[in-house]
DNA sequence: TTGTATGCGTTATCAT
DNA sequence: ATGATAACGCATACAA
């Protein structure tokens, strides 16, 4: 009897990969609560319709406790059929740019009970579909993709087919940037934000501008271009060609595209970069040039990330409530399901700052 | 027939909680490929004895990519009892001492399959329990604790409890900071650290120390201050009580200890904050008062963080790579479990910037 | 209100 | 090498 029961046990432990002993079932609480599997069941998730008696209830709970029980979320995931996981995919957590929106959506996937699966593409888009993949097989219940996209079709597709494979499965998806993808999307008014910059910068007096325009394929880069380039347009004061520096949209990329235009473009009065980690990096470049950031050019970014709150000289910007777009956007992959894409339109502000004093043109 | 198909199948779909039609199952390719259940799952996963016949598994992986299959990471968990997910926990995802420390942990994570589920506290330290709790449910392969520890036996207590939970539920799981909880811990090396850099600054000509120590249960900003302390005292300089003050170990608790600092305390060549964030708020801090930063005070901070480079002037530290930090966390989490608890010590490398140029005393 | 029985999608055991 | 089938832990339709 005892080696039989012995055998049982340890045949019964075999197969489970985690430790011996270790999770307690919800059969093993039912048993020593001396109630079915279901009514345990019952007792504990406490569901829509609590119909268990009071002093059963306890008994359960107290056998959980007793038990250290804790419920396995993934034979509850399938049990029920949904998960509670949500992923995020970005470009660079270390980026203060998409650490303030995972803060935002942190915070709105706590409300909701969601547990946040984070992944990293490292700026290497062909990453991304496979991470959608990965969210995929987890099911999780939503998407936030949060790295601007590209004019790339091959890259595009493929995320477009990983995104509509991952719906195919149930799962609901949120972009962060711009409606291109055919899903809920909360759209950052680049454009505008950037235009309403350019008329601010004209109306200090800067006549003289210089763009730091990242890659010309990335479509944020371009839409914050477009829109002060179209806003000087207007003010009668047009961009020179020459004046627009390509470079990463990275802090690197604004050292070295402030690099090249400070040494070979047309003088300039101000140098917009098209974001706030680029900005900074044109100041450093500035510096090493022995340029004098406001005295000799201003400067001003995009999106006022939150560490920018120490840089010296205060940098100009366009505010855009990064935190709330991360809540926003899960908010929106949350939402009831529609059939048309829905759109959340968050505008930004400007904010002017010791970077760009006004000045007498 | 068709009516009892048709209704087989609304009774078979009824209970998925995704959309109609949605995950394919690996049964339907199994079908699809006329192969059984079993066949498919080797012919896909391919795992290590991989004995499937060229031919049928060419059936079966053509009909799981014609159907979209997906493989359900759930299920998968469930049948192998692990599952493919490692917890990260820390207070705050937007302090770029954590969002380096994550980008390290996300990379070790890629490398070895797994997903990462981040949990931020947001400076609650009541809430790391029940993050190990969730973490502990969803039977996350490790979890790795990245938030300092603080000298408050609940919260600790607490905190060992549910640890240990997690634990006897089979998981790993790895600390950094202090070697406080019984269990594997990647050790930075906080009182030698800021020893060297007293002695550092000392040799740079400094006499007059101040100190911003953080709080006084925070066990990270006690060594720190700690070791500085010692190191002057072996100097035969004594740092003077009343030129140490307690703060938040935040950018804010910087300016505010700074702000006390200068105006109630004794006078000072220079000001160590026991983390960068603090340092870049009392610089803020010190610039407001009109006080000159390094001429008239000099500051040091501690860590490193990535956003230190563009901070005017350049700030001394110590250099901690946190991004490895994160990695070598995950990997201790990862090994094969040990008997004892293992530590991985990190040593930290004082960095001399603008900020505390050499001074004649 | 409680219990019984089935299914969730997959892996692994054991025959064949 | 392949197939049938029993787990895995839980939720729930259905019966009692």
């Amino acid at each position: 009897m005892v080696e039989d029961a012995a055998a049982a046990v340890s045949s019964d432990e075999r197969r489970r990969g985690r430790s011996p002993g270790g999770p307690v079932t919800l059969s093993q609480v039912a048993r020593e609560a001396g109630v079915s599997l279901a009514t345990a069941s019952r007792a504990i998730n406490g569901s829509a319709n609590r119909t268990v008696r009071a002093d059963l209830r306890e008994r359960v709970l107290a056998a959980a406790e007793r038990l250290r029980y804790s419920p396995d979320a993934n034979a509850q995931a399938m049990a029920r059929g949904r998960t509670t996981s949500l992923g995020l995919i970005l470009h660079d957590i270390a980026d203060p740019y998409f650490s303030s929106i995972a803060a935002g959506v942190g915070l709105a996937a706590e409300r909701a009970d969601l547990a946040l699966t984070l992944a990293s593409t490292q700026h290497d888009p062909t990453r991304e579909p496979r991470f959608v993949d990965v969210l995929t097989r987890q099911r999780a219940r939503a998407i936030i993709v949060a790295g601007g996209r590209r004019d790339d079709d091959e890259t595009n597709d493929a995320m477009r087919t990983a995104l509509a494979n991952f719906r195919h499965s149930g799962g609901s998806v949120a972009l962060i940037g711009q409606p291109l993808l055919d899903v809920d999307t909360v759209v950052i008014a680049n454009h505008s934000g950037a235009a309403a910059l350019a008329r601010a910068l004209h109306a200090h007096g800067y006549r003289r501008f210089g763009v730091l325009g990242g890659p010309t394929d990335h479509l944020t880069a371009r839409d914050r271009l477009t829109g002060f380039r179209e806003a000087l347009e207007e003010l009668g004061c047009p961009l020179a060609e020459e004046a627009v520096a390509s470079c990463a949209f990275t802090r690197d990329g604004g050292y070295d595209g402030m690099t090249r235009l400070l040494r070979d473009g047309p003088p300039v009065d101000v140098v917009f970069a098209v974001n706030d980690v680029m900005a900074v990096g044109a100041m450093a470049a500035a510096r090493d040039l022995g340029v004098r950031v406001p005295r000799d050019v201003g400067v001003a970014g995009f999106d006022d990330i939150v560490t920018l709150r120490d840089i010296t000289p205060a940098l100009t910007t366009v505010r855009v409530p990064l935190v709330d777009v991360g809540i926003a956007a899960t908010e929106l992959a949350l939402a009831a399901p529609a059939t048309e894409p829905r759109l959340v339109h968050v505008e930004g502000t400007v904010v002017l700052r010791e970077s760009t004093p006004p000045r007498r043109p």
